[in-house]
DNA sequence: ACGCCCTCCTGTTGGC
DNA sequence: TGCCAACAGGAGGGCG
């Protein structure tokens, strides 16, 4: 992929979370991918002229495939290499989206008020402990917050205070500083672990390879609801916060 | 600044 | 069996 020259991009669907634009098969074709990153859950590819944005959204893939690959329903476009191969997005639910800019990408709307990345020194318990302040929102709500932090969506954030042993309905200013850190510590724990797995797949998520992610069988609550917890044996619950599912241990978690 | 609620879309599941 | 509502991995945006 790196090093790749894009041979063009094919857009079969402009309909995606942010409508995609017409300039960009022009922009972006005969372009040398420079470079792969990441920031939050957007994939950068890093061209000559600018940078791609790819988000995947709720139900969203990429695959690389052979150029010549049958197209499948919800397959929204193709970045074709000078592999013969293509790097295909398909999207069911098209909460995806595929951007293109010309700027430093941390500068695009999007990315720049994206919080500190779980990995980063910056997110520390310290830092969890000041933004938690005075805050009246749910803990679980306030991990999901992007501009708080990244990465953590509604799987990890319900796994993660199950882990840091904090119902995930405490207000945020009501944790403690030990709270906290065990937070901080819990939420690198069950990133760590499942991208070790290859991610978590509930229903069709698959890998760049197509592989499935193992870190379901690893899930302590999620999807639980009335299973024992697996420290202690309580029924699971499951709640709804912020039109999200919960899932939580009432004895482990207080 | 914050918190709450709604929205985009399609496919699957579970209850009746 | 069939119908229909509820729900699903994200997150921006509007409003009070």
């Amino acid at each position: 992929m790196r090093h790749r020259c894009i041979v063009a991009l094919e857009v079969y669907e402009r309909r995606l979370r942010w409508p995609v634009a017409s300039s960009l098969p022009a922009a972006v074709a005969g372009q040398r991918i420079n470079g792969i990153g990441r920031r939050a859950k957007y994939l950068l590819l890093s061209l000559e002229a600018g940078t791609l944005l790819i988000h995947l959204g709720m139900s969203g893939n990429l695959r690389v495939v052979k150029a010549d690959e049958p197209r499948r329903p919800h397959d929204h476009f193709d970045v074709v290499l000078d592999s013969h191969h293509a790097l295909r997005f398909n999207d069911p639910r098209r909460f995806g989206s595929l951007l293109f800019t010309r700027a430093d990408p941390a500068r695009h709307p999007l990315l720049a008020k994206l919080a500190p990345e779980p990995f980063d020194a910056a997110f520390d318990s310290e830092y969890l402990w000041r933004v938690t302040r005075k805050r009246r929102v749910a803990i679980k709500q306030l991990i999901m917050n992007s501009h708080l932090v990244v990465g953590v969506g509604n799987i990890y954030a319900s796994e993660a205070l199950f882990r840091a042993r904090i119902a995930p309905g405490r207000r945020a200013a009501s944790l403690t500083r030990a709270e906290v850190a065990q937070l901080v510590r819990a939420v690198r724990a069950v990133l760590a672990q499942a991208i070790r797995a290859g991610g978590t797949t509930l229903r069709d998520y698959v890998g760049a390879d197509g592989a499935p992610g193992y870190f379901r069988q690893r899930l302590y609550v999620y999807e639980r609801g009335g299973k024992p917890c697996r420290r202690c044996g309580t029924a699971v619950r499951a709640r709804t916060q912020g039109q999200r599912s919960t899932y939580y241990c009432p004895a482990c978690q207080t």
